[in-house]
DNA sequence: TGTACATCAGTGAACGCGCGTTCACTGATGTAC
DNA sequence: TGTACATCAGTGAACGCGCGTTCACTGATGTAC
């Protein structure tokens, strides 16, 4: 009984998320009313004032719990793939490739990066805010660096390249497919994107 | 006196288009209010109703200039390139570098695209607004196609490279480097990954 | 050249609606003694 | 085991403000005769 009613709470904070997520992909944060996440929620509008303090607070708990999500599927799928491979660069691919599958197995297209979403409608938010988008690119950054680094020490790269740059790349390239992918209705856009951004890594590290 | 006069609604106009491009890339379309346009532009509210007809016919207007915008820089860039080259490969790069000088000659950073802000609030606009945003999009993919497909019948790939993947990994770059260079406040970032674009199409095309 | 009318680029006042936020309250469940 | 109090997860009513939109009107300039 008690578990039910604790969870109960916790749930209706949890569908709150959902709801707002959903909606300020399609919208904006702007545009996303509290009204229409009570409404789907079923609850009132005193009580989302019970699971946050005000709108701003709602902002914050999506990015963290975004943010959280994507560092734990990376880390996951890093770990499967480098458990697999004693090569860095084998590992690397096959993390890109698990990467890739991951994405096209989604039911429809990616429904959009918040981190995104945020980023250009930054004005809409606090410095706080603004500053656990930039730890996640950042984090996306180390992560792929950190690979990369390792790959450079035992294959020499063919050309001479920015490893920054190159770990960078990973990012923008999801960023720039899930708009793409939005905008020509495309789910697999970002697949294939991903699966370029192998190719690039493969012709400019592999052996022969 | 006469275009005086008829220059003074333009330029009332183009003043509204601009303050709204720039409120709406830091705030999104749903938060940007006509108030604060005509604040700006220092006419009434019914001012702003007499150049566009709702909140959406602004909404148009700011997306069809900044597709033709767009589509004039690129022509004018590519047109540029290819005159000086004779190969398409030397052309296409030449275009590249042109394009990522360009970027890294701007003030600050890149101020945003607007298709991508679009994109991450599409449900706010109709059916018209998410086609041209489209259009937009494809008109990319075409010039890059044509070009890439140009080069490939005189260099043979290195790589099998699927041509339409490749053509849209520009605006691909472009997109996620925008967002990437604004949520790190790093203005060099899209100039960086449109070199990397380059180097990874010479990887594939360039003899030897 | 003078007059009548048309067009351009707006003004001013009013509209109702929905938004985010506050505040006092409540009923079900959990905890201490 | 019973009672008192605390906490959780909300409810209900009210708030003022700003939003997009409409409508009747206007003063300066342009055009036809």
């Amino acid at each position: 009984m008690t578990q039910i009613s604790i969870r109960r709470g916790a749930q209706t904070r949890e569908r709150l998320l959902d709801l707002a997520e959903a909606a300020i992909l399609q919208k904006g944060f702007g545009a996303t009313s509290i009204e229409e996440l009570i409404v789907g929620a079923e609850i009132t509008k005193s009580g989302f004032f019970y699971h946050f303090r005000d709108k701003s607070n709602l902002a914050k708990a999506l990015l963290l719990r975004y943010l959280e999500r994507d560092e734990r599927i990376l880390n996951d799928l890093f770990a499967k793939a480098h458990a697999l491979n004693e090569d860095p660069l084998h590992g690397f691919l096959v993390a890109l490739k698990l990467f890739a599958d991951m994405l096209s197995d989604l039911p429809e297209a990616h429904p959009g990066c918040l981190a995104a979403s945020f980023c250009y409608q930054d004005q809409l938010f606090n410095r706080e805010i603004r500053e656990l988008n930039r730890d996640g690119v950042l984090a996306w950054r180390l992560r792929f660096r950190e690979r990369l680094t390792c790959i450079a020490e035992r294959h020499k790269p063919k050309t001479e390249i920015d490893i920054d740059s190159l770990a960078d790349m990973a990012a923008t390239l999801v960023e720039g497919g899930i708009i793409l992918s939005r905008i020509l209705n495309d789910p697999k856009m970002l697949t294939k994107q991903i699966m370029l951004y192998r190719s690039f890594v493969r012709a400019i590290f592999a052996p022969d």
